[in-house]
DNA sequence: TTAAATAGACTGACCAGTCCGTCATTATAA
DNA sequence: TTATAATGACGGACTGGTCAGTCTATTTAA
């Protein structure tokens, strides 16, 4: 019976584990980490808050869980979507794709990633790097590759052009979850898009 | 005597109110809205706290008075810089490095521009927007004016154009900001600014 | 019957905003 | 010129409210 108990508890554990951090990434999303009451997150998920200090640590356990879970999420989808290409400049266009869905999807998440990052520092950051450097340095390998090719202006740095183009599109959908999502975030992206490309790509018919 | 008095007085008014925004603009930069103490402002203006509350109604005002004064001055140099260029993309150059400059020399300033905008989305917005807009319209001008001399692709709107721009920058500086300033803002902006360019620009050579 | 899970009352720290006494400067009177 | 009064800038102790985190009584499950 104990391997089907501890089954069980860890099932239980997961669960409300789970339900704890969908709410608090909409509650944090919304008010930011100084201004959530835990009483408010406890409150929405139907439970006490005693219960929510049982499975979290504390408030600032709480909030990086979210921040982890959420950048695991984003790295694996996008890491899986550029696999599914061949071409490097496909794998690159669809890995904005991939980005600009998962915000669409998420959009509240953006908020955290942006806005707390300098109550923070240092501990998102980390989290965030680590995991994002998996993420560029395959992405890396893509601009060199293209880069091989003539594809891309051998002369820029894949390093800072990536980091500009995910300033680009962290921005814009920043932008775009304040100002209400008035509009489809794909349709302006195909413009960002070809902004970033006409200005990175070589030109074809030299 | 009564003029010279009431000069005195506005002279006082004028410098307390300077002295409490300075600092003050330094620690909600760092802290962020919620997690500043009022008595933290003071004590580094060399003030006790009912003094800042003599010139400040409260905290908000506190916060949205910094907010005012940033971005009306940035607006003013904007424009002012502009003005200075004939030709419509010198304009824009100009605008661009402005900016840069500004936030190389103010460099906390981004981070309660970006930072805050949840907590105050309207009030924020509506003060950021109502300033914003002429910066924008006047640009937006420039902007008609280089498409209308075929320099700028056609089919490109120009309010659209417009926000990229910011938001590339806004979020470029947030980063640099961020990172610890470690490179020289103007350094990459000269990358930010061909790609932006190359992407926007119609063909020379055609 | 017992052990784990839960709720929410409670505590102590923290902090915005107030209130009042002090002090410096200027005006008034002798 | 000097003594006294009035003004108002100022500091910081204080208050009341809020909220993170704890503790215990109660519920649930086994």
């Amino acid at each position: 019976m104990k391997i089907t108990d501890k089954v069980k508890k860890k099932d239980l554990t997961q669960m409300r584990q789970k339900q704890i951090l969908d709410v608090a990434t909409r509650v944090f999303s919304k008010k930011g980490f100084a201004s959530t009451q835990v009483d408010e997150i406890a409150g929405l998920a139907g439970l006490g808050k005693g219960t929510v200090y049982r499975y979290f640590k504390d408030k600032k356990d709480l909030f990086l869980s979210i921040v982890d879970r959420g950048i695991r999420n984003l790295k694996d989808l996008v890491l899986e979507a550029m696999a599914e290409e061949k071409e490097p400049l496909d794998k690159i266009k669809k890995a904005i794709e991939t980005y600009l869905k998962f915000f669409e999807k998420h959009s509240y998440l953006i908020r955290v990633f942006i806005h707390e990052q300098s109550e923070f520092q240092k501990r998102i950051q980390k989290r965030y790097y680590q995991h994002y450097y998996e993420h560029v340095n395959k992405i890396e390998e893509v601009f060199k590759k293209a880069q091989t090719l003539g594809l891309i202006k051998k002369k820029i740095k894949p390093k800072l052009a990536i980091a500009i183009l995910t300033d680009m599109l962290n921005s814009f959908i920043y932008t775009w979850q304040l100002t209400g999502q008035k509009y489809s975030l794909s349709e302006s992206f195909s413009l960002i898009t070809e902004i970033y490309f006409t200005g990175i790509l070589e030109e074809k018919d030299k």
